[in-house]
RNA sequence: GGUCGCCUAGCUCAGCUGGUUAGAGCGCCUGCUUCACACGCAGGAGGUCGUAGGUUCGAGUCCUACGGCGACCACCA
């Protein structure tokens, strides 16, 4: 029987005890057997050290609508959850604990500090997966992963193994990203260049043998410690007699060779170029070329070498200044002038990148990434919104090999030995106990590990249980869709793309949804700095998980940020308070007239039609039923087409101004006049049950509570169950001569409205307006005419329009719509709102 | 330097394959303690759709150029 319901919608009284409940039913749980129709979907792993924010809040929201709609369609769905070991990031949150404790990973070791990691991780780590859960995100938690997971790491082995077999993995010495704070080598997707002011200087370089000096321009100075050459362009004519000369490096009195390249661009600067093999990547390639030897002037933590001679043991950036400042009292300091341009950075830690020649595993992307490029063109994978597919295959084929080892100590662990006998590596699927090569019982595991994104690379496939031919594997891969930021399309959704291919055969997912930023009401980005972050948890717990999922998801159109701020907040939970109120009507309506719960309604996923118990269908059931017919399609479409700002507002305003503003205002009257009571119920209680499915995919704890509330079945029949039964359209159900007759009404309840409004008349001593329409019209309204009256707040007649009055015709072809007004006491007024009426025409 | 996107009411934005009077939410103004809801109801004001051309019977919607904003990529000393 349904209860009373409290006036206000407190969200907060009903929404924990619904995500536990759903999660206690095993609702969000995907059947293992290959049923036919299924939906699957992998989690961007968030990291564990992660805390929701609100960009996790819209990605989530995004999945949770899919994929609750999926499984109310009838398919076996699987969403699944986990989190990422996050390398770098997990790392130095427990150095950071570590230095707090006076301590550090050197001094515990390497294994303790494992240990001591995965302490943390026991403890701390999560948290966000504990928001997720409360916030009803609807995930099978039976199978969540970590990507440190035993099988997670087989896969991670296995795929590196075979790359290695397959020579598309190898090692050796080039140069890299070296972070000198994280103190690893990092890719170059995690260096983030910064237009920087800078300087240029110019220094003068003796020519041996004659009293010339050639001028080389250089923004930092301290590498010319390291220089082994310079070069000019051979077609430069100012550098001739050059040719074949070397000059005196000066502070270091080495001489170097004068080399001929075409990297000198005769228009930049002087035309010389210093050459650094050590600490420039151009040069580096130079050096190559020129077979130029290698002097590494600036060691891992930054500071000068032995090789740097006077300057060894200082930081780079003050060795810059010694070295500028003896340069300019040798007087070879030509000029210093002011330069922009663009320095790496650490992405972590905002430490310039310091450019090192360091022996590195690489993934030879390559070979692989061509297959990654054919799946977008020939449409095996959609990328959605269609124009970054451009900026994919900008990147796939300027693509880099990718640096796959980190110097840290938390990840999976490179699985290659060497043998300190033979010095060959042994890569292998089991640990080695000797070399492959030699022999030799003297091997060493690579101290290293692999890139975070290598194993979130695996993540579609090795969380279903791969390289085993699982049933998991067989039941959900390739996946349905991945929904993620733009901003790691090339981070993970690339390489996921190239390592499901090279490892199964196959895509990892048929769609990638790119989704955008969530921006502050200002349109700035959310950061701490900023202090304009707004935390999911505080503004669900205020507004309710359902208004903020509805304000996130009313602003998600593909391609542009969303900027949210407290408004959006308000209005989405007047929205929820205004379903709630409606249902409250409802609920308190069937407690006066006796109706009982009523059996959950078709489970067909057609709309049926209305019902009626006399000859007569009412109208504005006609009506609600037709409409909620187009709301179905065009909310199904919207999902399926990822626009879920679409689908957001037309159940708004299907909800709000045609459910409530209508349809239940004339229902009041209805139950006014006691007759054909059941029908009027079971109409009205069938759109209301097929408002809440549809609603249910966007706001799931609101619509469960209020389906637990109403529906006969009670618990064990959950809104969100996995059977067929979300509303789809039904092309017999729509009823556009309903539909036009309702807006006749609609235009007539506002022009009597108007007209009240208008004359300023007390409605209770209204004087008599009289709308004239044709026969058709006139039959129509036949019946609704209290009701017309009710809602506009007029006393109202419906005569024949033969029965001849002036008018205005409002655009209808079929009828004119007529009205008069017989004042009796204001002819004036009469008189002068005809005038305008007939203005109109 | 390259690529991509955005510029529509005061604000945040919809507007899919070009088609009748350009929409929503918030804000603003007017009137309502109407027995579901003031987190409400009924009305209203407010836009030459960044600028200039072009294609078309017809363009916010397609093309070209320009201007402003933003994002991403990038080894010019």
């Amino acid at each position: 029987m349904p209860t009373q319901i409290d006036k206000v919608y407190e969200p907060q009284r009903f929404e924990p005890a619904w995500a536990q409940w759903w999660i206690e039913k095993g609702i969000f749980k995907a059947s293992a057997k290959n049923t036919g129709r299924t939906f699957s979907i992998a989690i961007p792993p968030p990291n564990v050290t992660g805390v929701l924010h609100m960009g996790h809040m819209l990605n989530h929201a995004e999945h949770d609508v899919v994929v609750r709609w999926r499984r109310m369609l009838g398919y076996n769905t699987l969403w699944l959850p986990g989190t990422d070991h996050a390398g770098i990031a997990t790392q130095m949150v427990v150095e950071r604990q570590l230095a707090a404790e006076g301590t550090n990973r050197y001094q515990l070791g390497r294994e303790a500090f494992e240990k001591r990691v995965w302490e943390w991780k026991a403890q701390s780590g999560g948290t966000i997966l504990k928001q997720m859960i409360r916030l009803g995100t609807s995930c099978d938690w039976s199978r969540e992963r970590f990507t440190l997971d035993p099988g997670l790491s087989r896969a991670v082995r296995e795929t590196f193994v075979r790359l290695y077999e397959k020579d598309l993995i190898y090692r050796g010495e080039y140069m890299v990203n070296w972070c000198p704070s994280c103190f690893t080598a990092i890719s170059d997707l995690e260096t983030v260049h910064e237009e920087t002011q800078g300087r240029m200087w110019h220094i003068a370089y003796p020519v041996v043998g004659s009293d010339e000096k050639l001028v080389v321009a250089t923004t930092r100075p301290e590498t010319m410690l390291g220089d082994t050459a310079v070069v000019v362009n051979p077609e430069d004519g100012r550098y001739r007699h050059l040719h074949g000369k070397t000059v005196m490096l000066p502070l270091m009195n080495r001489e170097i060779p004068i080399v001929l390249d075409s990297m000198a661009d005769p228009k930049f600067g002087t035309g010389v170029v210093k050459v650094t093999p050590a600490h420039d990547l151009n040069d580096f390639e130079a050096g190559k070329r020129h077979k130029l030897p290698t002097v590494k002037v600036i060691n891992e933590h930054a500071k000068m070498t032995a090789a740097a001679g006077p300057y060894a043991e200082l930081d780079r950036f003050d060795a810059r200044k010694r070295i500028v400042a003896d340069l300019e009292s040798l007087g070879l300091l030509v000029k210093t002038e002011e330069h922009r341009l663009p320095l790496g950075r650490c992405q972590r830690c905002r430490t310039p990148i310091e450019p090192l020649v360091s022996k590195q595993w690489f993934v030879k992307t390559k070979p692989i990434a061509e297959p990654a490029i054919r799946v977008v063109e020939d449409g095996r994978i959609q990328i959605i919104p269609e124009h970054w597919t451009k900026t994919y295959y900008e990147w796939m084929y300027n693509i880099r090999d990718w640096c796959i080892s980190r110097q840290l100590w938390w990840g999976h662990r490179i699985p290659a030995w060497h043998c300190q006998a033979c010095h060959q590596v042994t890569v292998s699927r089991e640990d080695p106990t000797q070399c492959a090569h030699c022999g030799s019982e003297k091997i060493e595991q690579d101290p290293d590990v692999l890139d975070t994104w290598f194993s979130s690379g695996l993540w579609p496939f090795s969380t279903l249980g791969w390289p085993d031919k699982t049933e998991d594997l067989a039941t959900f891969y390739p996946t349905s869709l991945l929904i993620t930021g733009f901003d790691i399309l090339f981070f993970w959704v690339a390489r996921m793309i190239m390592l499901g291919l090279e490892c199964t055969g196959d895509v990892p997912f048929r769609a990638v949804y790119l989704h955008s930023m969530v921006r502050d009401a200002e349109g700035q980005k959310m950061s701490k700095t900023k202090g304009n972050v707004i935390d999911p948890l505080d503004v669900t717990e205020k507004y309710g998980t359902d208004a903020v999922r509805m304000a996130l998801l009313r602003g998600a159109s593909p391609g542009t940020d969303i900027s949210i701020g407290i408004d959006n907040f308000e209005s989405a939970r007047a929205f929820a308070n205004k379903i709630w109120n409606a249902s409250r009507l409802i609920f308190m309506k069937m407690e006066t007239s006796g109706v009982e719960p009523w059996a959950p309604g078709a489970m067909n996923c057609c709309l049926p039609e209305p019902i009626t118990d006399s000859l007569v269908t009412p109208l504005e059931d006609r009506w609600i039923f037709s409409r909620l017919n187009r709301c179905a399609e065009s909310v199904n479409r919207a999902v399926e087409n990822y626009r879920f700002h679409e689908a957001a507002q037309t159940l708004w305003h299907f909800v709000w101004h045609e459910f409530c503003d209508w349809y239940l205002e004339l229902k009041k009257l209805r139950f006014e006049d006691n007759t054909g009571l059941n029908a009027h119920w079971r109409n009205l209680l069938t759109v209301y049950e097929m408002m809440l499915r549809l609603l249910h995919p966007l706001m799931p704890f609101l619509t469960e509570e209020l389906w637990q509330r109403v529906a006969e079945a009670g618990a064990d029949r959950p809104i969100s169950i996995a059977l067929a039964n979300y509303p789809q359209y039904n092309p017999d159900a729509s009823d556009a001569q309903a539909e036009y007759e309702m807006e006749i009404l609609q235009s007539i309840v506002t022009a009597a409205r108007e007209l009240r409004a208008d004359m300023k008349i007390d409605p209770k001593q209204m004087m008599d307006g009289v709308l004239v329409v044709r026969e058709p019209a006139r039959s129509m309204l036949d019946g609704q005419l209290a009701g017309i009256e009710r809602i506009a707040g007029a006393k109202l007649d419906v005569r024949a329009s033969d029965e001849g009055v002036d008018g205005v015709k409002r655009g209808f072809p079929e009828f004119d719509l007529i009205i008069r007004v017989s004042a009796s006491q204001a002819e004036a007024q009469r008189s002068r709102i005809q005038k305008e009426i007939e203005q109109l025409e």
